[in-house]
DNA sequence: ATTCAACCTAAAGTGAACTTGAGATCAAGG
DNA sequence: CCTTGATCTCAAGTTCACTTTAGGTTGAAT
């Protein structure tokens, strides 16, 4: 451990618990920056670490690469952040985490109902029919919550 | 549409929003099943559109394919899936889907607490600065919900 | 001075889940 | 019969988010 400031990229992957391939590759995209010592090693500072947490936060709750650029962006790494900086990002994030619960606890209670309904044959039951209701509309899987619905093929982040 | 109650490739794709590689992929690897015409064109019995209902909602709690794969192996599919089946299988996604909740609504309230707590500078706040807990503690970003933790890399599906 | 772990780069590889492309065949209407 | 659109197969390509490999350099300790 280093008791200079500037982390060496043993300390970053120490402490942030990403591999040096990863924090490398995080460099090569933008997402964070590291300065260079005389022999071309990396030097980070220590707001790399308190990115890193970010990113992986945020990777959590399912944003892509791209999108946490996108966010990090447009919080400039030469200053602190300040409290609007961080109010306005969480209030994307909340939106998103909101949204993911809730549809979750919708599919969750669609479960319940089904085994709660008795409806043994899974002839009627709306989760587990959904084929009919499609027919019917002409969208299929209209029982899914809307921000899981991953319309035609997944985009998977 | 057809009106008999075998369904073609089309009816499956119009149907269940998938697109026909996409149903190739999941009969090649063994998630639906498929019959033959005589010219070699596929025949799809109507259960295939609650499998494919299946496949996309687990998706969407987060299963792999190979986990889907694992559940629907269990249910038969020459018979109507019985309550028991249907409760084994939602025992399994139910208890994922309330990990990702409870871990979701964690996340979201660290960002409140945050966001509530004045620490304008996020130096001491633990969300915004999980570096400090990390280098008391040693494991980085402690403060993630452990379900939503992608420990070392990320295992994505 | 030597050693050796820690670093570096560039390029290629990985796995999941599909999609795309090429070229051939099928099925149904006119 | 002919055309047209739906399907078929098989191989290869794609995206994401990294990891692995190979081979070379650095820098702190002995």
């Amino acid at each position: 451990m280093n008791t200079h400031d500037l982390l060496t990229m043993g300390d970053v992957t120490r402490r942030s618990g990403y591999a040096a391939s990863a924090v490398r590759y995080y460099e090569s995209q933008g997402l964070i920056r590291a300065e260079r010592s005389a022999g071309g090693q990396r030097t980070f500072e220590r707001s790399v670490l308190r990115r890193l947490a970010f990113i992986r936060a945020a990777a959590n709750v399912g944003l892509s690469l791209d999108e946490i650029k996108a966010e990090l962006d447009c919080l400039p790494d030469d200053r602190t952040p300040t409290k609007a900086d961080w109010a306005r990002m969480s209030k994307h994030w909340r939106r998103r985490l909101e949204e993911q619960i809730h549809a979750l606890e919708r599919l969750r209670d669609n479960l319940d109902s089904c085994i709660g309904c008795g409806c043994l044959s899974l002839q009627r039951c709306r989760i587990s029919n959904p084929d009919d209701a499609a027919a019917a509309q002409s969208s299929g899987a209209a029982y899914l919550p809307k921000v899981l619905r991953r319309d035609p093929p997944r985009r998977r982040p």
